[in-house]
Order: C-alpha cells, then structure tokens, then sequence
DNA sequence: TCCTAAGTGATACTTCGTATCAACACGAGG
DNA sequence: CCTCGTGTTGATACGAAGTATCACTTAGGA
C-alpha cells in the first residue's frame, strides 16, 4: 500500500521459525509501514493506532525478539534515548546520525575494527566491543541550509 | 579520611562562581568520598545516607551542574545506564570500560578525532560530536583470571 | 539588616522498559 | 472430535532515571 517493496519482517522472521500469532504480525507490520527509523514511544503509539488490542509488553517483547534475530537495530543515541532501524541483516554497525533530521545512515566499512584493538592494545585491555557513532549534518540537511542562506542573502 | 588529596568538589566549584548552599555542598561531598565512577542510584543512595534531608531533585540537579561546569562527567554506558566520573577539566574523552569489574579507563590521545573527520567526509556529513567507548577487560581483571586459571590447572 | 534571585524539598509525573500472572491459542497426539 | 502443554498474550504493577511544579527558604550583595 505504501511502500512498493517493503522489508516484510513478517516473512524474514518466518524464515527463521518465529511462530506467528496474529498481535507479533500487526507489530512487524507497523514497523514496515514507518520504514523509517523510530523511537519506543512511536512504536508504542503507531501499534495503538493500527490495533488498539496489542498490549504494551507485546510490543517490546517483538522489538526484542527482531533484535535478537538482528532484523531490527537498537541505536542508542547521545541523548539516552534509543533508536530502532530496520533492514540490517550483520552484526555489529556504526553511525552517522543526523542532529538535524535524525536520520540515521550506516558507515560503509571503516576500518575502525583496527584501531580499537591497537589503542586497547596499547592499555592492556582485551577489546570485545565498542561503540562509535558520529553525530553532526548530513548532505540533505547542510543542502538546504546553504539554499535558505543563499536566498535570504 | 578516605582519599589524602580529594578532587575537592567543592573548591574547584566555587573558584567558578557557584552558589555553595549546604545541600549543594553535601552532594559534593558524598561524590568526593565515593572517589569512583558511580550511578545516579549510588549517588542517591550515598547521599540519603549521608544526610536524608537533602531532596531526590537537589542530587539530580547538582549532578547536571557539575556535568555543565566539566567537573564531573557523564559517561553513557552500552546498557543504557549512566555512569558520573569525576576528576575531569576537559572536554571530550574516550574510555576503555571494564565488563568485569567496571572500572572506567580514560584513553590518552588517540588519534579518533581525524578518524573521524575522515569517515564524515566520505559520507558528506559534517561531523559535530561523536562517541567512542571501547567494552572489555582489563588489565587487572585479565591477570585475576590468569591466576585462578593456572591454580586450578 | 534587608531583599531578591537562586536554591531547595516534596511530590507528582514521564519515559522506557521489565515482571507477573491468569487467560488463551494452537498444534501434536489420541 | 477432544485434550493436553507449551508458547504467547493483555492488563497491570512495577522499576529506574530523570523532569516539572510550586511554595518555601536561604545565600550573599547593597
């Protein structure tokens, strides 16, 4: 209806024997019609729309579950709020996160895998994970300021 | 009693012009006898033990005082939870976190920031801020476990 | 000393998430 | 068709961390 070929969790979690109960379908499909990255509290409300009957707890007990199965991606943003994305299929992802818009764009490659593991080297730490987002203006964004400052000068 | 050479909260606060009313002073007090990384929860505990006078909100907003003033520093852990280090007079850090024992490193130098710059140039992004934790163990924590490998072996 | 803006405590609230628990749904075996 | 048993569900209470409100108090300069 909205988006011409969408994620479709549904049939991803199929594919990996989620059995599917009719509340866990409605929720994956709200989460496809946003197709967009999205917030607890978005979720929570846009379920509410689409179907009034899922219970709160069954929300957040699908958002784990897409976790898990790495079909969604938990965000935790600079602020402390955490961020859900969809259509990412490996493991461990970071970002550039737009202060603006709040889009959220993956780093292709990065070769950071590396430097993590000298500067822990360096400390005598064993690396088993980290965090590295990049926050500040994306391409759009930093356009269309440069349009308003053009026009209005 | 604790610490012989204390950060001392409170001078360093007033040197920069801050109101110093008792309660204030009581919280900084309590995270100077702490003298570790702490939760907001250890801290309210701390400082309801110490003196159960001072209000839930006066430790809150103490706390966002020092974070504003660079006295103390918020460090966002993978969990979600918030962790305050103290001793800090600069601006932005790394750390290296121990999944073991908690201990929070700090990392010298490091070279991130054009790392940085780098990768937001290939993606048209204008880079503004950015975190970086490293998560392991370390090197205190991997020697314990050493120990007790080669003993039990 | 007096005055006032800043600071405070109690308390209610918010957000995001977890725990509990009785009820239910569904597929395997009869 | 019925009947388990396990997995799932909705309602609800709870929890942590932090914010908002508001009347009261206090620090500290004039």
């Amino acid at each position: 209806m909205s988006n011409p070929e969408k994620p479709d969790l549904i049939r991803r979690a199929a594919r990996r024997g989620v059995r599917l109960a009719t509340p866990r379908r409605q929720v994956m499909n709200v989460i496809d019609e946003l197709g967009r990255p999205f917030s607890a509290g978005e979720l929570l409300d846009a379920v509410e729309q689409a179907d009034p009957t899922v219970g709160r707890a069954t929300v957040f007990r699908t958002l784990q579950l897409l976790c898990e199965l790495a079909l969604v991606e938990r965000v935790r943003l600079e602020d402390g709020q955490d961020v859900y994305v969809t259509g990412h299929s490996h493991t461990h992802h970071h970002h550039l996160i737009c202060k603006r818009c709040d889009d959220i764009l993956e780093m292709s490659e990065c070769g950071i895998e590396q430097f993590v593991k000298g500067v822990a080297d360096r400390h005598g730490f064993v690396a088993e994970d980290h965090t590295f987002d990049i926050y500040g203006i994306c391409p759009n964004c930093r356009n269309s300021e440069k349009d308003r400052a053009s026009s209005t000068h």
